[in-house]
DNA sequence: TTTAATTGACCGACGAGTCGGTCAAAATAA
DNA sequence: TTATTTTGACCGACTCGTCGGTCAATTAAA
């Protein structure tokens, strides 16, 4: 009946795998599938068993990464945090998820400039950053009810907190030691609560 | 001895805006050098007499974009600001101009990508970041001096404030709408300037 | 005429995707 | 148990369209 019995899954995340690494380190168009099958140890053609184009396996592999990052949000938010609390564990892990794994910055810049590239396939940022926007902007407004936090627009701040992490990310990428000296995982979160205004 | 006398600067500025126009549609790998002398209304062979290799041409463009950008931002800030005014004024302007030319997100997400990709040519963001960082910590040291802003670390403030002029910028470039409704130039310096807390 | 400026047909490298063939495990027959 | 058949996982040589870059020819100014 069925020889040889493969668990599909498990290689396809092996693929997935070999994919982000290569991806991450040559970029999306500096990658050749061969490359993305060597690093697999398979044949090019077992990669195209799995995934039906390099589109399918970028874009299913943003899929998969983006939920590995859902998957540890989720694991340190609680409903017994007071906001401020919820906000800062989300802040801080995701800090320390871009600190761990390098290669994810690289891979993040090639998914927001692939992203358009028409085909059923392209990635719906507007939807993505509209949920974290959702999320964080409701804690801010339970922040705001319960007398924690100031009368901001919780829109604009959300967008702007989800700003900060993109864009220190984005510099750490091009700058890996930037925060050797310096606790960023504290004074971030502080510059967001406090301002830089004195009291 | 000197036939026509070609303005070869003006000529190179014409394809730079051809070749942004195009680079921030199909961006850089989907750009054909043949669609950027199109656009700019001339053979192909013409742009490799101004521009010796499509990556030329593209980190050329940098160049040319970043140094726009600067001058804008040397435009409105004067020795006489006080640090929350200038401060103030680098952010109006920052988020302005990425308002004002929608193009250049897509673009900068190019820029960003292909910054590696050797060759002496590549892009130097850690140098580029680095001096933001300096301009805007320095600022903010001013302002501390002053007794303005509270004893924040410094560059790390920076970083964030940088962060979030980048990152408000991509989510923009995702959802253009996104800031229709709410005014986000006037939330979010002051979310930099007074946090999230309650005074 | 001379020479700068321009051009687009052409070339060759490159890489995504295909496909015919191999192989080993499993099922079945003897 | 051993031989035979079946099946699907795996593979890499090949195809073929796609550009980056070149250059011989053309245009036009001086």
């Amino acid at each position: 009946m069925a020889p040889i019995i493969v668990d599909k899954e498990a290689k396809k995340e092996e693929i997935f795998l070999a994919a982000a690494s290569v991806f991450a380190e040559k970029g999306f168009s500096g990658t050749r599938m061969e490359d993305v099958a060597v690093k697999a140890n398979m044949g090019k053609g077992t990669v195209y068993e799995y995934f039906k184009s390099k589109d399918a396996l970028f874009f299913g592999l943003y899929d998969y990464l983006l939920n590995e990052f859902h998957t540890k949000i989720y694991a340190v938010i609680t409903p017994e945090q007071t906001p401020f609390e919820a906000l800062s564990a989300i802040v801080s892990v995701t800090l320390r998820a871009f600190d761990e794994w390098h290669d994810y910055g690289f891979l993040l810049m090639d998914f927001w400039k692939e992203h358009r590239r028409g085909g059923g396939l392209q990635i719906e940022f507007s939807a993505v950053y509209d949920k974290s926007r959702d999320i964080i902007s409701r804690l801010i407004d339970e922040g705001i009810e319960k007398g924690e936090f100031a009368h901001v627009d919780s829109r604009a701040a959300a967008s702007a907190i989800i700003g900060i992490l993109d864009g220190v990310m984005l510099q750490r990428v091009f700058d890996p030691d930037l925060y050797g000296k310096c606790d960023v995982e504290t004074h971030i979160p502080a510059l967001i609560f406090m301002g830089l205004k004195k009291r």
